[in-house]
DNA sequence: CAAATACATCGATACATTTCTATGAATTAA
DNA sequence: TTAATTCATAGAAATGTATCGATGTATTTG
């Protein structure tokens, strides 16, 4: 993995808001509906968006829409590829 | 593994300098001279002193002062709670 | 002790990020 | 078609971060 990538990675998930809505996305079983994430989150509706672009373009999670909704999913391959760099960091 | 924490590691890893100097550190068998970054990393002194530092403040590397030179290690354990938590965040 | 070396800290500047309000675009409902 | 809903984007303000030169603090060497 491109250090440029997880540079963007890092810094995707270095927010509160960010690493929330990832544990909510684990919890509500990989699907998340936007409008959802109002109710954990005390930001306004642009600002959330915002935390969601900075996750998208991280490749970290897979956006899909759905008529007037957008429902988003983990990458669980581009967090193995996050992960398994990491682990090349060890001894 | 707190939030916060991750949060704190996760900005440590996202900048490209800081990125290098962990695989360095894993190229030179877990452990570097300060003054050895410079050879690697194009920054002048003070600029790679505050890499080191948010490396060092997140817990990711261990310093060990030697005389008038400062030795890093990479902190395994902590490297190993980030993994922990980040693979949590797998279904 | 004086000079040199290794690293940290300070203060300034440039740039990036977070957050907001206002507004736009697409879709659905009445 | 008009109104409502869902989400994205633009622009601005506040705050945070990266980088530098200058300087400080230990430590070692001459």
């Amino acid at each position: 993995m491109e250090i440029r990538k997880v540079e963007r990675i890092s810094k995707a998930l270095s927010d509160p808001s960010r690493i929330l809505i990832l544990q909510q996305l684990r919890q509500k079983e990989d699907c998340l509906y936007c409008h959802e994430i109002s109710d954990f989150i005390d930001l306004t509706q642009p600002s959330i968006s915002h935390h969601v672009k900075q996750l998208a373009d991280a490749d970290l999670i897979i956006t899909e829409k759905e008529g007037r909704n957008v429902k988003y999913k983990l990458n669980q391959v581009v967090l193995d590829e996050y992960l398994g760099f990491l682990t090349t960091l060890k001894v």
